[in-house]
DNA sequence: TCCGGATTGAGACTCAGTCTCAAAAGAGGC
DNA sequence: GCCTCTTTTGAGACTGAGTCTCAATCCGGA
């Protein structure tokens, strides 16, 4: 969903950290809207190859900062990025130790709310108050589990 | 809990690839066990000084591939290790976002059933297998919350 | 238009992590 | 013990993702 609300979000976000919404940013921003998984820097400088990479990495750094793009963690070295769940929504990660491949899942609101009922108690029983979590799923995606045509 | 069973069960996995069970690996070994917690390599270097960082990194390296280590991935750039959860046991993590500590919680039974069961089906409805999943609590630790005595 | 602060791009730089290779340590046979 | 072969180890060179610097450029407001 590449909305125009989406734009009007972010310029706000930027404006409270006294920021423009300049042209590599919003670049950014639509190519991260449009991908819709978490995207690594690679797969930037594929997706806009003219957008150099040390304005690439400083745009998602001011984006953080606005809380418009987070980081996330997948199961090899590199990081990757994707828009703020407060800007998408919550979600969670199936992670495909073969590929390295992650793609974006919703939970059921049930499910959200068993959850975070019970986690809240699981922090607070070891002192913590939790705000956040994060939930990957490891597996197999469909690509990396079809029988090899040819080897 | 860093009893002898520990190291038999270490020694055959390594056995199962055809590697030694030596000195400098039953130190990391040790030193996981004894931390308890996902482990840098700083806090390595830290807790073992004599051991150079070269041989740190191939023995986490090897201990990876024999199934006795995991890499997890905290908030911050860094990797930080622990014993696999096939020696200890299926654990969550406590991350806090302000100061990056991480600590293991065990989870109830019911509730990694009542997981398991949902994420499967969550997998499923996107073609993927789940093998296994990861969960971070994000939040604060009592220190980080705690009233800051002088500032 | 002019000014001052924000932004950008090119490239140098940092440093976690990997690789290389010669020295050291083990295992096994004798 | 001694010799030989294989594995492991340590020092340091190397790689590359990510950061920093700085001069050039852009942009908003007076
Ligand atoms: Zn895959
Ligand atoms: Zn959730
Ligand atoms: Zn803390
Ligand atoms: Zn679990």
């Amino acid at each position: 969903m590449v909305n125009d609300s989406l734009h009007g979000l972010v310029e706000q976000r930027l404006r409270q950290v006294c920021q423009r919404y300049t042209n590599g940013r919003r670049e950014v921003v639509e190519l991260l809207a449009r991908a819709g998984y978490p995207v690594s820097i690679g797969d930037i400088a594929e997706l806009a190859p003219r957008l150099p990479r040390s304005s690439a990495y400083r745009h998602l750094v001011n984006l953080q900062q606005a809380g418009v793009v987070r980081r996330v963690s997948g199961n090899d070295e590199f990081s990757r990025f994707e828009l703020a769940e407060e800007i998408t929504e919550h979600h969670h990660h199936l992670v495909c130790t073969h590929c390295g491949k992650v793609i974006d899942v919703t939970p059921t609101k049930a499910f959200e709310e068993a959850m975070n009922k019970y986690l809240a108690s699981l922090a607070a029983s070891h002192g913590f108050a939790s705000d956040d979590h994060r939930l990957d799923i490891l597996g197999s995606c469909s690509t990396c589990r079809a029988p090899q045509p040819q080897l």
